[in-house]
DNA sequence: TAAATCCTGTCA
DNA sequence: TGACAGGATTTA
């Protein structure tokens, strides 16, 4: 389900009811969702703490709290993470794996049907937590440039779809505004990333910056799962343009989308508006 | 580089 | 009943 905007927009909203409270008590219902850490030195270590601050590093929270602690929360494919009030009325939804009681009598709900999230705490996990050690830029920070895009495309082999997708390229871009993205740029992903020329290269280095900003600013994509901290929908499906439209026209050519599977993904596209050949050098992949 | 894997839920 | 689903890691 989440992918940048989404985990963006559920830190903006938690934060307001999330920091400045202290964590009173952790009860994990699910004990294989505490993934890097034993649950104990997660459940001893965690209550009392003051939650900080509420960082995103791609597709992870980070919940930074008293004395060094770092909580870290990934979504996987079906997770919500969202504060509630209060316990409601016959009791948290099914697949509510870990509770965290805040000291106004809330809860931080974590929940997650397919299980393919994780939460775990530690001190540095940027160190500590490799897929964060290896991630590339955030692609709506200073440090990813249209250079470090440049050369990158240049050393790496495969898709450009496939290295959208690829997080130690670029943090946070998922299946849904990979395609979005490459909708945008008018280029079609089976196209390899090496074969993508300047004026590509620079179309694509401003389209993941747009449509990544349109979809913070729609407060993400709501295809089934995913609702913000407060429980709330996105609004960007309604803008998506490609995916999940096979068959119906291109907005722009009202050619029909396609779709195809790139990379074992459902990949969606305009056959006109990303031709195949457009400025191609040459090879294949 | 691709496919299998971890899961449950939903839809055709 | 089978295919597929917003992710990421492991394996062949």
């Amino acid at each position: 389900m989440p992918e940048l905007p989404e985990v963006e927009t559920v830190r903006r909203s938690i934060a307001p009811h999330a920091v400045g409270r202290t964590i009173e008590r952790v009860k994990v219902n699910l004990p294989g969702m505490v993934k890097g850490c034993e649950i104990t030195y997660l459940t001893d270590n965690i209550i009392g703490k003051e939650i900080k601050r509420i960082d995103r590093r791609g597709k992870f929270l980070l919940l930074r709290l008293s004395q060094g602690y770092t909580l870290v929360v990934h979504l996987g494919m079906s997770g919500r993470f969202y504060y509630a009030g209060e316990e409601p009325y016959g009791g948290f939804p099914k697949h509510t794996h870990v509770l965290f009681l805040l000291n106004d009598g809330g809860f931080l709900v974590y929940n997650d049907p397919r299980r393919f999230g994780r939460i775990n705490l530690c001190r540095q996990p940027e160190k500590e937590v490799s897929a964060i050690r290896l991630m590339g830029p955030e692609p709506l920070g200073n440090s990813c440039t249209m250079d470090y895009l440049r050369d990158e495309l240049k050393k790496r082999r495969g898709k450009i779809k496939q290295l959208l997708l690829d997080q130690n390229l670029i943090a946070g871009i998922g299946n849904i505004y990979a395609d979005e993205i490459l909708f945008d740029a008018c280029i079609h992903p089976e196209r390899s990333g090496q074969s993508l020329t300047p004026l590509e290269t620079a179309r694509l280095f401003q389209s993941i910056r747009r449509v990544l900003n349109q979809g913070v600013r729609h407060r993400g994509t709501t295809i089934s799962d995913y609702v913000d901290g407060r429980g709330v929908p996105g609004e960007f499906q309604k803008h998506l343009k490609v995916y999940g439209r096979e068959g119906e026209p291109c907005s722009v050519c009202a050619s029909e989308i396609q779709r195809i599977r790139v990379a074992g993904r459902s990949t969606y596209f305009c056959p006109v508006c990303q031709c195949l050949e457009q400025g191609k050098g040459s090879e294949g992949d």
